[in-house]
This record gives C-alpha cells, structure tokens and sequence, in this order.
DNA sequence: AATTACATGACTGACAACAATCATATAAAT
DNA sequence: ATTTATATGATTGTTGTCAGTCATGTAATT
C-alpha cells in the first residue's frame, strides 16, 4: 500500500532524529519503533544515508553526529603510526603545572592523547579544539579553557576574531602548533584567520613546538604564519637531514625526531 | 598462542582509543589493524563492552563517546517525551534570522533538537553548551558562537567570567534558558556563575523563555536568577492551574503550555 | 473515474556474523 | 624446569542480515 509522501518523510526525519539522540540504531529497532518491515526500515536508512544525514552500518544505521570531529576521521587513521610517534616526542615536552596551548589538527591532537596517556597532571590547557578539550578534560587537576568564537563545525573547532582576542589574554609555557607546510619562507597554514591567531600564540609562548608529519616538509600554504622559524622547535618524523634537504633552515637542537 | 598480558591490554587500548576517534568500528577493521583473527577481534570487543567501554553492534561495535553527554544521556529519563513537548513549544518562537541565546541543559537540548527537525535557517545561534552547538551547526545558514571560558566536562559547557563577558558583547532576539526551579521569589539556579550569566542574557535579550519541566515548579535553588520573572515567558508541561498553584507569579499569556 | 506511480510487505537465496568447541603454543606460576 | 593457565586461530552449525523480485493496494495524476 502506497503511503502519503509526508508520511514517508516524517517517519524518516523520525528516524534521523532518533539517530541523532541515540547514536545507533538497529534495524530492528525502527521496525519495532515505527511499525514497519525490515524492507522498509532498510529503505529508509538507505535514503537517508544517501542525503548523507546518517552512516549505515550491518544491522543498522550510524548517526553522523561523530563524524563532526574530523581530527578523528580519515586524517587520523592516515599516517597514524607517524603521528603518535610525534605526539610522543611532543608530549614529552609537557610538564606538570605548565599553562599550554594546545592548537587544532589530527597530529597535534595526538600530541594531546600522548598527554592524557601520560597523566601529566594540573596542567592549565587553553585549545580553540573541542575534541581535545573533551579528551584532556579527564587529566586530574587539568583546567580546560576554550576560547570563544566562530564554531567551524568540519574541524570542531573555534576561530575568529573573538578568538584571536582571547589568546591574546594569555601567556603560556609552551605552545603546540599543527601546520600546513614549512620551506625555506618560513612556516604556512590554510587560513588567514588561523595563521593570525597562531602567530598571536607564537609571541606569547616562551616555547612552540610545530607538530607535523614529514609530508609537510618542504610544502607551503596559502597564508604565511612567521618567516621567524629560527625560534620554533619542530618535531617531525624525519631526521635533521630531511629538513635541512627541505630547505628548513632551523638551529639543529630545535629539530626533533 | 597464549600472548603477554600487556600486549592484549595494549591491543584492546588501541582498540578503545581507535573507536574514540572514529565512533564505529567494524570487527574486520580490527582483523586488518592488529593483524588479529576475527575471533579474537570479537573476543577483544566483548571484554571491552563488559568494561563499558564501548557498545557492540553487528559486525563491529559503536563508540560510547556520545553517552558522555549527559544532555543526551538524561534523555533516558522517563521525563523525557515531556521535555521534548517543551522543546518543541519553544523551538516554536524561534524564526529565520534571529539572533538566540541557547543555554546548558537537557530541557533547553530538546528545544535545540525541535529547531533542528524544523529545519529552522539562517540563525545566528549563541550557546554554552558544546553538545547544543554541534547539533544546530548542521543547519544551512546558521553560525553559532561559543562564548569562551572554563570547560566543565560534567556538563559538556563552557561558564567562568569570561564567558559572562562574551555574552555581554551580544544582544539577542530570543534566549532559551533552563532553570533550577521557579517560585514565589524568583528564578533559581544551581551556581552563582550560572545565574549570574543568565541575568546578563536576561538583560540582553528581547524575549526570554524559560524551558523547564513541571517537576521544577514551585521549588527553589541555591542562587537566585532574578525576582523579576512578570518580563518572563515560562514554556512548562503543566496548565496555568499548576503554575500559579505553585505561587509563580505570571502573565497568563506569558505562560506557555 | 480511470490510469499511473510507487511505497509496502512477503518471500527467497546468498552471504556475513556469531557462539561454541577444540587443539596448540606460549606466558605465568610453582 | 615443570606445570598450569590461557590467548589464539581454525572449524562448524546456527542465526542474522541483505539485495532482489513480485504482488498489492493506495496516493497522485489525468
């Protein structure tokens, strides 16, 4: 029996809510819920994932809501090994009591997992990065500060002139920094508003370390954050000679691999 | 082969940690990351999911990230259907283009929920709440702002005094707001920082409306929001019987059933 | 009113996932 | 060093899930 259009769509909006607030759903359960075939519920979630408002999954559907933090998604799992290793080197930078700046992006971000792994304690973390205020929000004696702004939903974080504003009201130990590339002009980011507000941290860290895979070395981007790279500490997954061969031009002891 | 204690433990981390990032997991993703058979992978997720650290589905297993919301965890609760008859009353007042303010809380959450399903465009939308903020940023059209400040992860938001000083720099069309209670004396709320901020919100807001579940009529709380609850609308799941039974001193039509 | 369009549910075969059992090899315990 | 405990992978039968097809009946269309 052909059902009204409004049905059909409000059920699936129901569905998609549903989804929304619980997470996952199984097949079965909007058989139950709604009253319909397995057929049908199949079809939904087959039209649904096609307006992209849901992920299926064997025996059900996903809700999309996760996929809003991107540090997480495909970034994450490409080169991941590479990226844990920096994070390691990177969170051993960090010391007990430290005020930090923790910036967005898939590396740094493991850089903040090797943190909570470490259970480096009272900290004080300032992080424009949701996901990673929420991660290192369980270190014990760990105060998270986010600043406000613009909330960009792909990369979970804020950013803005807001933002920038609030960095501007602090002064950290250490900064760890995600990058687009580094060359021989210095270091590069994707936007202007995240450029301006990393070379704000820059000036009032007392040291940054730039977090990156060795994919970047050698690359630019379309907005420059410092020429000044002489003063940054770089921790990749390569050797000195990498990028010294990138045209780097770094003081040894501030390359770390 | 019977294999060391730690590398299982290291193994199901991994596992854990990978499911954290990317929300699902399917059992032969484990089998290909960790060179593992699928049995293992299964045995992996069962002890994992005893461990409440995740939620098996079929064919893999699903992130408990999400329940770490408590708005959306409260949703459990059998007042559940009655908030979300709340939140759709509210989400009602709020029109294209507006400018609204929308506060921490699981009752405000569903009137963030009723604004999504209506597919509601073109907000600009200034929450605390980092759960409500990645729910409404779906909306075509819509920016949300996140005042900065202290993250409190009990409550998945941001408050302190920078906050409040955020929120000063807006003027807003409308403000859902949750509440402790609501009595003869007032508004009530559960911590000063709270109140204080809402009394600003209050101030700068054209309309305010007040999403609260019956259950909290009548009753009072730590620190007083305002006494000056007549410039007020109240969106409750009671008549205007209840409400003024429960000494709450209103406009008949600024309560809103 | 007649026709068309299509959402639905029932059914089916193919396939994937699962739980249980068992042999084996290695870590822990003695 | 010997014994015990147990993590693992292979196998098997069972169950669950899926995509496709078809008949049906109701909403749209004309």
């Amino acid at each position: 029996m052909k059902v009204a259009r409004h049905v059909i769509e409000a059920r699936r909006d129901a569905i998609a809510k549903l989804l929304g607030n619980v997470g996952y759903v199984p097949v079965l359960e909007i058989c139950k819920q709604f009253n319909v075939s397995e057929a049908t519920a199949r079809r939904d979630l087959t039209e649904l994932e096609s307006q992209r408002r849901l992920t299926r999954t064997h025996g059900g559907a996903l809700s999309d809501f996760n996929r809003n933090f991107p540090p997480l998604d495909s970034r994450k799992t490409d080169e991941a090994e590479a990226k844990q290793k920096v994070g390691l080197k990177a969170a051993s930078f960090v010391k007990a009591g430290m005020t930090i700046y923790i910036d967005s992006g898939s590396t740094v971000y493991c850089a903040a997992e090797a943190i909570v792994a470490a259970r480096i304690p009272d900290l004080q973390i300032i992080t424009t990065s949701i996901p990673t205020a929420q991660l290192v929000c369980t270190l014990p004696g760990v105060e998270v500060y986010i600043p406000g702004g613009l909330y960009l939903a792909q990369q979970a974080m804020v950013a803005g002139d807001r933002t920038l504003e609030e960095v501007a009201r602090w002064n950290f130990d250490l900064a760890l920094l995600g990058a687009q590339g580094i060359d021989e002009n210095g270091l590069w980011n994707s936007q202007r508003d995240i450029s301006h507000q990393q070379r704000e941290v820059i000036r009032r860290s007392d040291q940054t370390l730039i977090c990156m895979h060795k994919s970047k070395l050698g690359r630019s981007g379309p907005s420059a954050v410092t020429r000044d790279i002489a003063a940054l500490y770089l921790v990749v997954d390569a050797d000195a000679a990498m990028v010294s061969k990138a045209k780097v031009k770094m003081p040894a002891q501030h390359i770390i691999t």
